[in-house]
DNA sequence: CTCGGGCGTGACGAGAACGTAAAGAACCCG
DNA sequence: CGGGTTCTTTACGTTCTCGTCACGCCCGAG
């Protein structure tokens, strides 16, 4: 999902919120100073930033305004100080939102949810192979152009491939990813599941280039 | 400038809101209740929306969703409550900001510059797939160049489908966004309301080219 | 050559999901 | 209060999904 960069000089508040952010699949890192985040931030390119004001050394509004000078992160801040003016110099210097200590973890998250509604990824999701365009948050398959439906099952299992484009999936991670824990030894229904989407999405079925069977261990979607 | 809508049913707040905006450039227009605002907004088009969630009446919870079923516009919760499960249903209703009273008007405007900054050009407001032309900012659909009627459920479906295009929408998604959250179970509503959506879009309904289903998932627009 | 395991393919059918019409309930507006 | 619109609910025939089965192919081992 999206890539968080945590700046705050308080470690304990650092590893709670990298904990309760990690729990709802958010890539974390974090930073303990001003120059640390601008280096972190240029380095992971995180989706939004939480930065907090009382950072020693650097003026927080500083860091604020030179990540803003190269980087379109969204940035919240965390405060102690809730004075109007320190907010409005805040919100002005480039921040996307203003958070006054003490504050609640959920409040927090859905307020990084907020601001990461408003900036969809710019590089979408698109796995491309050959005349076959897989898009992953579309859910959605166009061979030549043109759209494929797939049933539940099939866009399961294509999904599961072409997360790991070129990879190979083993049977037994098929079964679990598509049909659920608990399954793993039905080797058959992955014979007539793939033999549909082969003749789907193959230009011709009885010689694939795209899903390719691994004899024996599993599949694998060749770009 | 920009243009900003004050919903509150608290007539002195609305004065001095309208009167602080107005003096930085803002156009301000009001309403002071839910279903006001709803069609104050369509009128309108504003880039700000700023709600308050005491109104009488309609859920402010609803008039945010409802609002974001179509606008794109920025919407800034002005709230008496400070409870952060409040907070959480506002935002993740779809607001982007959520301002407790009694707050400054300085606070409040560097807010709205905040939120502003971040949408400097909507996107094409005009989805066409086809013969039809869908206006989400005007509300409005044509048909082969012929204006079609739609019931608010009805627009709001589409709207849902056409702000995304040519993207699978769940079930669920479509339910909670079009009837509000509580509902995810209840497919025979999707199945008579998108036999009328069809009747009413569809060159052929029953054959559609635009509202395509994907059994046991979802809908999505085709263009 | 024969055998057997892994695989691809087509066909079938039970059950789930869907489209449609129609009737009843809720709502609105004058 | 009455007429029109919109939404909900029900019912029924149709379509779709996917597990199942039967069969044939390929290939390496014996």
């Amino acid at each position: 999902m999206s890539t968080v960069l945590v700046v705050d000089d308080d470690r304990a508040l650092v590893r709670a919120l990298t904990i309760g952010l990690r729990v709802h699949d958010f890539t974390v890192h974090s930073a303990t100073s001003g120059p640390e985040a601008l280096t972190t931030a240029g380095k992971v390119h995180p989706d939004v930033i939480l930065v907090d004001l009382g950072l020693p050394g650097l003026n927080g509004i500083e860091v604020i305004m030179a990540l803003r000078g190269w980087s379109d992160a969204a940035i919240i801040v965390l405060s102690a100080r809730p004075q109007e003016a320190v907010k409005v110099a805040a919100l002005d210097a480039g921040a996307d939102d203003y958070l006054t200590k003490p504050f609640g973890i959920d409040e927090l998250l859905a307020r990084v949810r907020a601001v990461t509604r408003r900036r969809p990824s710019a590089a979408e999701p698109i796995v491309r192979a050959g005349d076959l365009e897989i898009d992953l948050a579309a859910r959605r398959v166009e061979r030549a152009g043109r759209l494929v439906h797939l049933t539940p099952k099939e866009w399961a299992a294509l999904a599961v491939l072409a997360r790991h484009p070129g990879r190979l999936v083993t049977h037994q991670s098929l079964l679990e990813q598509v049909w659920g824990t608990g399954y793993g030894t039905e080797t058959e229904y992955l014979r007539t599941l793939f033999a549909r989407l082969r003749r789907k999405l193959e230009a011709d079925p009885s010689s694939p280039r795209h899903l390719i069977t691994e004899p024996g261990v599993g599949y694998r979607l060749e770009l």
